[in-house]
DNA sequence: ATGGCATGAGTATCATGA
């Protein structure tokens, strides 16, 4: 099976664009989704439906939002982390086919000294606790979505100019480690790159087309599952749509 | 260069993203 994740930075938009990538895709047995920005009674279920796949999601008007598509029926749905009190929607998880899937759009963060930083370390810390206890529940996880965090400086296009910035500071990727830290492994980085493989870029100033870019968007696997892990690939193509989101699909591939 | 796009809410601009 591969497991998928991609920020789309709204379904009301992206929508054709996702049933075209999964018919495109159709060793894809679940992609989990970012920014859906869409309430509850306005996701387009039936259309997923009629496609044949199974959905679970939250979301909120505007911002975040978040949804699994499945090709198999979900189970065991969590919304948000459980024990931590948030208003916002950032993250789904659900049970497939004996792996759990956890879908996370980790906070942004905005800049080192906003109060939205502080969040993020708090969402994050608070993430970190609840998937130590998953992980016992559920060996056979992945964490998969869009981090906002560049775990190091190859994953950055330019780490000079980032340098202080949100995304890449050393809280930040101390977070990520902490994640890590829990066993699990960055599915990416079990195998050999190309360099300067990104999985954003700005969509300001010509970014894409200079691969100015980060990798922010992840697949984190519980050893169990990385062992059985033979190929990771962010999918690019999807940045060159027409209209398209900011965000590009990160693929991974499981045995069994 | 605190802009540069893109999206949503709402209908002029503003909040947010990364």
């Amino acid at each position: 099976m591969k497991i998928a994740t991609w920020n789309v930075n709204s379904l009301k938009v992206r929508l054709p664009q996702v049933l075209d990538w999964l018919a495109a895709n159709p060793e894809v047995s679940a992609l989990c989704l970012q920014e859906t920005k869409l309430e509850d009674r306005n996701f387009p279920r039936a259309e997923f439906e009629q496609a044949g796949f199974s959905v679970a999601y939250v979301g909120q008007k505007t911002y975040n939002g978040v949804a699994i598509i499945a090709r198999e029926t979900l189970g065991e749905v969590v919304v948000n982390i459980p024990g931590f009190v948030d208003e916002q929607k950032r993250l789904i998880a659900a049970t497939l086919g004996g792996v759990r899937l956890v879908c996370a759009y980790i906070p942004n963060g905005q800049s080192l000294d906003s109060d939205k930083y502080a969040y993020k370390l708090e969402w994050l810390a608070a993430l970190t606790a609840w998937l130590k206890a998953e992980l016992v529940r559920y060996p056979k996880l992945a964490l998969l979505g869009d981090y906002n965090i560049a775990p190091e400086d190859r994953d950055v296009h330019d780490p000079v100019k980032w340098e202080g910035m949100v995304l890449v500071s050393p809280e930040e990727r101390a977070a990520f480690r902490a994640l890590t830290g829990l066993g699990l492994q960055d599915a990416f980085r079990l195998f050999e790159q190309p360099q300067k493989t990104f999985s954003w870029w700005d969509y300001r100033g010509f970014s894409f087309q200079k691969n100015a870019g980060l990798r922010i968007d992840h697949i984190l696997l519980s050893p169990e599952l990385a062992q059985s892990c033979t190929g990771c690939e962010i999918d690019r193509q999807t940045r060159k749509h027409e209209r398209p989101s900011d965000h590009a699909p990160v693929v991974a591939t499981l045995k069994n």
